[in-house]
DNA sequence: AAGTTACTCAACCGCTATGTA
DNA sequence: TTACATAGCGGTTGAGTAACT
């Protein structure tokens, strides 16, 4: 009995993640899956704990996030969501595939919550605030619309991603057609049983707010199509004699 | 151009639920 | 049954950047 813990503080590095981490985690994930995060960073060679590399490949890294504003009648359809489940944002979130609950909280907290204020809204109750003070003209939006805003942020990482895969022998690999990430899962147990409520099913016709003119990254059905280089079985005899803490 | 303020969002923290020895 | 590890969740922070003066 007695496991070790997931990570100590000592010696691991904190802060905004690398080009360098994330290809280390990307290759790493996209040869073996996702079996358990505490090893992750040994295997993968990061100076990172596994819950980080877990935040960081969820948040950021997951070939289905769908990147980019919400439109308004995404906004709405969070405000409904909030009225009727508060901020339990991973459930929200599963109502949009691709997002990611801490988006969905960023969003909130930062756009909706003012919008609402600002018509008068209590953003907790979603009822009327009964204070004129803070009524605003209906028609007037406080932000700019942000929806389908492809970042050049994107296209930096999508750019390093193809170097990466291209360092690995994969750049044939951007030519197959057929996307559909919940079958490459379904081949891939450790994948498919990480987090349901953040299913990785993606449609063709959910990735349509990918730009055109880019590789897209519903391409990265590769996980599909990768060899695994070193079985999770494997890891199993390592796990106890090398993973200490 | 420089300084200040406001805003965004990636990442961290701490907690709970669940699984396991 | 108990104690502990791990995964996941929600709240919060702070670095980076945009907008403004």
């Amino acid at each position: 009995m007695g496991r070790k813990p997931c990570c100590d503080k000592i010696g691991m590095k904190r802060g905004p993640w690398t080009i360098e981490e994330d290809h280390k985690l990307i290759n790493f994930i996209l040869n073996n899956g996702i079996h358990c995060w505490r090893i992750v960073p040994k295997l993968a060679g990061l100076l990172r704990c596994g819950k980080s590399c877990r935040l960081r490949w969820i948040n950021y890294l997951r070939p289905d996030l769908k990147r980019g504003g919400f439109t308004p009648d995404d906004e709405d359809r969070i405000i409904e969501l909030h009225s009727r489940l508060g901020n339990r944002w991973s459930k929200i979130a599963s109502h949009f595939p691709g997002r990611t609950d801490n988006e969905i909280k960023n969003h909130w907290n930062t756009k909706i919550k003012r919008k609402m204020k600002l018509l008068g809204l209590d953003p907790i109750t979603h009822k009327p605030i009964d204070n004129n003070t803070e009524q605003t003209h209906p028609n007037q939006s406080p932000d700019p619309p942000v929806n389908a805003q492809a970042t050049n942020d994107d296209h930096v990482l999508l750019n390093s991603f193809e170097s990466l895969f291209e360092d690995m022998g994969m750049e044939s690999l951007f030519q197959i057609p057929e996307t559909n990430m919940s079958s490459s899962l379904a081949s891939n147990p450790s994948m498919s049983s990480v987090d349901e409520s953040n299913s990785m099913n993606i449609s063709t016709s959910e990735s349509s707010y990918l730009p055109e003119d880019s590789t897209s990254f519903e391409q990265w059905n590769v996980l599909d199509m990768v060899d695994p280089l070193v079985p999770w079985d494997l890891f199993g005899n390592l796990q106890d004699n090398s993973f200490h803490l």
